[in-house]
DNA sequence: TTAACGGATGAATCTTGGC
DNA sequence: GGCCAAGATTCATCCGTTA
């Protein structure tokens, strides 16, 4: 199933499973925030229904559940090469690739990248300062993206990019429990082609569409929640009638 | 050799020799900043001499050679797994490590020090916002800190420390090439018990020491250089003369 | 328009109890 | 005893509301 929009088309469906149909070297860039697995360290992480793992008891706010969110380390990494090998094959050469990880995952998510093909670059540091505070603790108040690219590496600009961005969650206007600011992916879009197509695997909320159409770029998304596809479409159309007013 | 000081100690020469020396269990924590050996993905970089590989030519400033850091990948992290291993024997338990890492190296070390029998607990981002810029691409202005502990991890305070520190690099006070801001680590030590020791294996231009002293710590480091041994000796005796005077 | 106040929140982690 | 699931705990920041 897919919709189609003025700036780009969303699939609803399995990643993997909708990815294989879409032809090669047909998108400039990849920008996507993956289910974490975390905790997925330990088996308990396989649990039936992760939907709510990462809310609380007492939790005003509730999401529709995260599909997807309980893989093994092993599972995971054999699950994210999978995805971004057929993602490296739909990306043209140079493609930058950007790819969401927490901080427990992320060797796992370097090592999947590379094993995929692409070349990694670097890392980029979200500092989202509205995070939980623990006591005698460092605060995790980072989440991080693994900067990939498809050789041979290219640039598109001569700006200059920060590499650790910090934007605030703003909790009101987030629909899915880990939806990420549009500014954050106006940064990260900052280093793709202007006017190009980027590809999300897990469109999710839809916020990398909103930033792509606000950016003046197309998107391809896949969601495989038909409850999150519906939501994120919603956001999209709104984002495009803002941006035609 | 070892000089004494009212702080802590000094011993000159191998890390891994030198922690054999010492007793189990008599370390509060461990702080540390080892050679990166970055680019040692691909053996080429087991370059003869790798004492100027972070200089291109026309640089002002030159830093006596660094020892040690010409390393490929599967030969760093069995080295990090050698003394973090050594350094697990001398911490007590609960004792928190706190270990300097570039992007490149995250994994690789996330990796040794979980095999050294750590338990890794989150990774602490160092924003430097003097970094160079980098045209069309993300600046490379964070390192990071593997942060973990010696299981059962304890919280030496109830304070609430922040996970992305922005301090910027002093040239004019810096001795080491790798040299780190003495607020940085000011910073890190905040969760390690206070009047506790606190070991460096390599301890460069002695940046962990000051820290050290200035917060009433006591420090036990090692450095393979005599030249850096020697700079980091003056400054050491220094940040005593200051807090003493 | 700006400043101060207070409630809600959190990609979590620890402890405890059961199998 | 080891593994696993459920329940309790935590407080700085953000943001809407009020002064």
């Amino acid at each position: 199933m897919s919709i189609q929009f003025d700036f780009g088309i969303m699939y609803q469906g399995d990643a993997l499973a909708m990815l294989r149909t879409l032809p090669d070297s047909s998108m400039d860039a990849l920008v996507t925030d993956p289910p974490y697995s975390s905790g997925g360290l330990h088996a308990s992480a396989r649990r039936a229904d992760p939907a709510q793992k990462y809310q609380t008891t007492g939790t005003k706010r509730t999401y529709p559940p995260m599909l997807g969110d309980c893989k093994d380390q092993r599972s995971f990494i054999t699950w994210a090469t999978l995805w971004l090998s057929e993602c490296w094959r739909l990306l043209r050469p140079g493609a930058p690739a950007l790819i969401f990880s927490d901080w427990r995952q992320l060797p796992a998510m370097t090592d999947a990248v590379q094993a995929a093909g692409f070349k990694w670059r670097g890392v980029v540091v979200w500092h989202k300062p509205s995070a939980r505070p623990l006591l005698g603790e460092f605060r995790r108040d980072a989440e991080f993206i693994v900067h990939a690219a498809k050789p041979p590496a290219k640039t598109f600009n001569r700006t200059c990019h920060p590499g650790v961005l910090r934007h605030a969650v703003d909790t009101s206007r987030k629909v899915h429990l880990t939806g990420k600011p549009v500014a954050l992916l106006k940064d990260l879009l900052a280093v793709t082609p202007e006017g190009g197509t980027v590809l999300d695997p897990f469109l999710g909320g839809g916020t990398t569409a909103i930033a792509c159409i606000e950016t003046g770029r197309r998107f391809v998304g896949v969601e495989l929640s038909a409850e999150y596809a519906e939501l994120a479409a919603d956001r999209i159309r709104q984002a495009e009638a803002a941006v035609a007013g």
